[in-house]
DNA sequence: CGGGATCCGTTACGATACTG
DNA sequence: CAGTATCGTAACGGATCCCG
């Protein structure tokens, strides 16, 4: 009865947007890209109407791009979900011509990252084995690097870490538009806090990342 | 007064939205990849109610994606833009999973063809210097290849073109989602009408592409 | 207290009619 | 042909309320 409001075009573009198209639902997917998350989470990261959450989750729930395991309490990507990445990527990098709000919003997390993250390391060659703990202003991410993997997610602090380091999402986005080169930002903008002695293999990676991003 | 919706985060996901994440929006610029397009043709080949086109017109031209040249009367993508392809692209690829619908709604023409066209095309190796005009169900694209560059447009049947051949919508759908390998696509689905000397180069082009795509 | 559901005012969308 | 004007409907947004 409820007609949801739709393209309905044959054009598998109108049909993307037919699933990921509305208001806060790419969004969404987005914070999940970084790791599961509860209601709770995503509610107080985004600052969206509770109705408008409840609601996206359950047609995104719907679509199955997303869902919520029995027993547990998150929610999280499922595998067709996942194959938002790109889109995802592609708007990032689009979005970065635009100038930054002069009064933006403070979002209640910094889970936006994760996606970047993963998608800039993992076109990176002969990556390092590395378990990084990596502090953006107040949020946490470990950044699990193999050769054949890279995993990036909001939290997971009890993870063991070859090494700690902190930054600022300032030095991200500014890495992000190309206005700081890689080698400034590893050199001025990253402060290692712990297990030094792994730090020139990640800011080797994160290097690489950075040219390899065009 | 006139407080326009926007998400007003640092994210350029966010950013990107706000630029381009409004209903009808994309699709907007999806066409225009086909080439300059007057207010009718847009109306017409989208299905779109007339007032919002022309807000999405007003919009999209103040966020300085699109244009009208002084004495045209047609809109087209500026630099800016044409820098959505990659966004669509993305959309394109990853909607083509979800099912089509039994009902379409038919739209007024193919120019949404033209944009994965080019893109698929564009990362061919050693492509022929070749204009081939493109029939697809009623309506004429004109591809102009050279080793360098690649352009696909709606219409242009005045260009002279090496080869005419004729498809369809519904073989290129079927391309897109994979149901259709290259090699059936090319010998069955393509008929030569005119300047048959040139197919075999054309049939390279675009067996390669296809098999590139992924 | 987390995870929503309900209510209600405001804004955006969509269809149609109309105008320069 | 290229839009405006109008108006009913659906979606959004904020606040509050409810339930396990």
């Amino acid at each position: 009865m409820t007609a949801k409001r739709h393209y309905n075009l044959l054009c598998p573009i109108a049909r993307a947007l037919d699933a990921v198209g509305d208001r806060w639902a790419l969004l969404i997917l987005r914070d999940l890209h970084a790791g599961p998350a509860r209601y709770q989470e995503l509610h107080e990261g985004l600052g969206i109407a509770t109705n408008l959450l409840s609601t996206r989750l359950t047609e995104l729930t719907e679509t199955g791009l997303i869902c919520k395991p029995d027993g547990s309490s998150a929610y999280e990507l499922t595998e067709l979900g996942r194959g938002t990445d790109r889109i995802l990527w592609e708007l990032a990098r689009f979005g970065g011509v635009f100038d930054r709000s002069p009064d933006p919003r403070e979002p209640g997390n910094l889970r936006t990252l994760a996606l970047p993250l993963r998608i800039v390391l993992d076109a990176v060659p002969n990556r390092p084995d590395l378990t990084v703990r990596l502090h953006i202003d107040d949020d946490v991410f470990t950044i699990v690097s193999t050769r054949a993997t890279v995993d990036v997610r909001y939290g997971d602090s009890s993870v063991p870490a070859d090494l700690v380091v902190r930054t600022s999402y300032e030095a991200f986005l500014d890495v992000g538009e190309g206005s700081l080169p890689a080698a400034d930002f590893v050199s001025g903008h990253v402060e290692v806090i712990e297990g030094s002695q792994n730090a020139a293999a990640f800011f080797g990676m994160m290097g690489a990342a950075i040219a390899h991003q065009h």
